[in-house]
DNA sequence: GCAGCGCTGGAAAGCGCTTTCCCGCCACGC
DNA sequence: GCGTGGCGGGAAAGCGCTTTCCAGCGCTGC
């Protein structure tokens, strides 16, 4: 039913050169083809509709041009920020991005690893958050080993346990100041939204914020633990004014789970700021048409996309290495004096 | 630096079978091989963590497991909700997804597609939405044929011309539907925030909701056009509060672009739906957190995604298949009577 | 008892490309 | 005039896998 693809040998046997000519001036190899004989293939090519099968040149020359992005919910948009940075810079080396989704499960981000490895990917970023659950991070290490052995590079955002090149938001320094911040404006019983306990980015987030708050000498926070996500944000925020605390401030960490929150005070009838401020963590492209506007970390998540990129791109020494982004407190409207 | 992969060709040697034999256990080949050395196949890979190798086997079966995913911007909640539903197909299938982004620009689309015949991708989703320019129109069209020529299958999210697959979401129906029910509510005056003329969809949703004031009887509206993002729609709020229209409802074509609209109404007093009602069209996830919550028309998009997925992966017929999703009015808090 | 069959295992021919050799040619220097 | 070196071109050996084809073997059926 379909008309067989237009080879390499093809379109030397047209131009009349061999295939070794035809690849040298196809691919841009080190060596040199008379212009004539360059002219003659491009042209043929040109006209035979010729592309390279990428399978065969990535057997032959024993590196593909995939980059793989793991990310667990691609519409969050966390990850579909850093996605965008990652593909943005991808595309301007001329690779092709792999997106795999694992849906928060660490088994499947294992599978995705071996896939990519399976396909000989040159590189892949991890964007989703590793849990402190040493089964599975043993079983991740195993695969990132597995990886880096055959030759490609990983990089992560956000996790720096794993040996691999990695970019780390200042998770702890941002909610440290943000504690402090919201200290300031007179808060004195907070209470945080935490998300899972076995996720490191929440764990950190969370862990810098009581330490602002201890900074500031401010009793440390009620906290509730709940999904990472827009759903577990609402439903914590339900338990914490199911629960009788006075609490006048609430810290999210992440925008999406403030973001549940914040419609779940909306429902109850609180008024966010005037009975309740909250501050989420991210500070996600989303937040800009919030009302009202959300206070936040505010982190470069599509720069977060492309430093990671790039880490896992430029080839690189042999140790990891780490870069670090600062989050920058922003005070919008949901945050107000008390 | 890095040690060689494991072949089949080791394995097989270790395991003392031929490589034809290691090959028919490996990978369920339709000949059968005696239990005993099926057992030691897969023992001694299982041993040396042997993965096969993606472009080996593409290139041998001519047949890759790649499947191709474009979408304009992937920050977009409407192509990340597309993307998940794509996704989550694919890798259900055990194949794995590429994913391209344009940034809106007709001549990446046809470089992607190019790309991903070179990849030998077995289908690919084009979620952007076409544009009705004609030349870059047949440059896409080329490179489909290309692309079905070679053995790959096409699909396209709401947009039919193409001759390929496709799904298609009731972008008129759902506009007229739409314009009807606020026509309800008592407006009378009407503008449409527009999106890019030669958008075929931006065209269609208008036209849709041209046609729906027409059945009421109400006057044409004001067109506004402007870009397809929420910055479009942005702008495109404050020509309209510029004019002196006594408009006191508005259509944007897209949830995003009505996002920014309410962010102007905002900015320049405007009150939502007192002063002015207000309705999208995609009914994005990001909706439910909006204050007020936005009316719009409810597409599945995940759903679409699947659909198009499940389209492009089941082999069909040779003529192009055609599913149509309808659109449903919902009416929130941003549409008032008037 | 033997032709014929079904079944399992292995040898080997590709799949489409890259790259290493090697060869012939020319310009050069002595 | 002849060795030398550099340079452009082609033959061919892979890259790691799949799959065809063939060989051997134990059965069945006459």
């Amino acid at each position: 039913m379909s008309a067989r693809q237009v080879t390499l040998a093809e379109v030397a046997k047209q131009a009349g050169v061999s295939l070794a000519t035809a690849s040298r001036v196809l691919n841009g190899s080190t060596r040199q083809v008379s212009e004539e004989l360059s002219d003659r293939v491009l042209r043929t090519a040109e006209q035979l509709g010729y592309v390279p099968n990428a399978s065969a040149q990535a057997l032959a020359r024993n590196s593909s041009s995939l980059v793989g992005l793991v990310v667990h919910d691609i519409t969050d948009p966390y990850f579909s920020c850093i996605a965008a940075g990652v593909t943005r810079v991808a595309e301007e080396a001329g690779l092709v991005v792999v997106l795999g989704t694992t849906g928060r499960r660490p088994e499947r981000e294992v599978e995705l690893l071996s896939t990519l490895r399976a396909h000989r990917a040159r590189a892949v970023v991890l964007a989703g958050s590793r849990t402190t659950d040493r089964a599975s991070q043993a079983r991740l290490a195993a695969e990132i080993d597995a990886f880096t052995e055959q030759g490609g590079r990983v990089a992560c955002v956000s996790q720096a346990k794993l040996g691999t090149d990695t970019v780390v938001p200042g998770n702890r320094a941002g909610g440290r100041a943000l504690a402090r911040a919201l200290a300031e404006l007179g808060h004195k019983k907070f209470a945080v939204l935490g998300g899972p306990s076995e996720l490191v980015v929440a764990r950190d987030r969370l862990a810098g914020f009581k330490a602002g708050l201890a900074d500031a000498g401010v009793a440390p926070p009620v906290v509730i633990n709940g999904a990472f996500t827009r759903d577990g944000g609402y439903e914590a925020a339900l338990e914490l004014l199911g629960s009788k605390s006075r609490t006048t401030c609430v810290f999210a960490v992440t925008d999406v789970m403030a973001m549940g929150a914040m419609a779940a005070l909306r429902e109850r009838g609180v008024r966010v700021p005037e009975d309740m401020s909250i501050a989420g963590f991210d500070d996600i492209p989303t937040l800009r048409d919030t009302v009202p506007a959300l206070s936040t970390v505010r982190l470069p998540l599509e720069e977060m996309g492309e430093l990671a990129a790039g880490l896992v791109l430029d080839a690189g020494g042999d140790e990891a290495r780490t870069v670090r982004v600062a989050g920058e407190v922003v005070l919008r409207a949901s945050t107000a004096h008390n």
